[in-house]
DNA sequence: TCTATATATGCAAATATTATTATATTTGCA
DNA sequence: TGCAAATATAATAATATTTGCATATATAGA
């Protein structure tokens, strides 16, 4: 299983709007440094940084294709999780049953000291 | 449905070690403060801290039981997310077919320029 | 009313993240 | 061999996050 440290990375990786914006694009295949130029509204440096970092990661890799970069998906959790931020909630988890939202509540199992 | 933005600011919320631990268990019933103190190994003005950021996050909530505050999930994507990021994945995606490794290879589809 | 308990808040220091700019590296091709 | 394209790396600056510590607040109970 994950180690919380890596499940942490792998949110991490992902808790950057440019970087969720690449990763969508590789669910459709395949792409370059200067694909990714072409949609993001950041310097060619920036995405160099955000595509090194999900790399660091482990969420991406590349092959070398002449002089271009062609990056690809890695960690198979990534189409899982855009998928899951992309679903629809409608609402908030009940509250749980005891909760009176007044201050007379009880905690809902024995408190321990 | 929940903005991009909106998503990456829960996935941002979740991206720290001590904050996984509360939600993982969170997921488990309601816990207050010093329920928390007990298996964290950080001071209690820093749980405080970290709660309150996933309540302005829009995660978690609380009701007050007398002087204690009972905290609990609200968000439904955090039970999914957490499911997520503990399964277990046996392998890496397959690498584009295309993919040769070597420096010869052709980009996956026609280049754009 | 006084005290102890549970928890929060404010602030500063340490650290991390992000974007920017300048520069370097690698490779294809003339 | 030399130049331009594609991309990376490094240094920096701006900003955000995290933590520790001291202190504040609220409430239950004596």
């Amino acid at each position: 299983m994950r180690s919380i440290r890596h499940r942490v990375e792998v949110l991490k990786a992902m808790a950057h709007p440019v970087r969720v914006q690449i990763l969508e694009e590789l669910l459709k295949g395949v792409k370059c440094v200067s694909d990714f130029e072409e949609f993001l509204e950041i310097s060619q440096p920036n995405v160099s940084q955000h595509l090194s970092l999900l790399r660091r990661f482990g969420v991406i890799d590349y092959y070398m294709d002449g002089r271009l970069r062609c990056y690809f998906l890695k960690d198979p959790i990534v189409p899982d999780l855009i998928t899951l931020i992309k679903k629809d909630y409608i609402k908030e988890l009940p509250a749980p049953a005891c909760c009176p939202v007044t201050k007379k509540g009880k905690y809902p199992r024995e408190r321990r000291r």
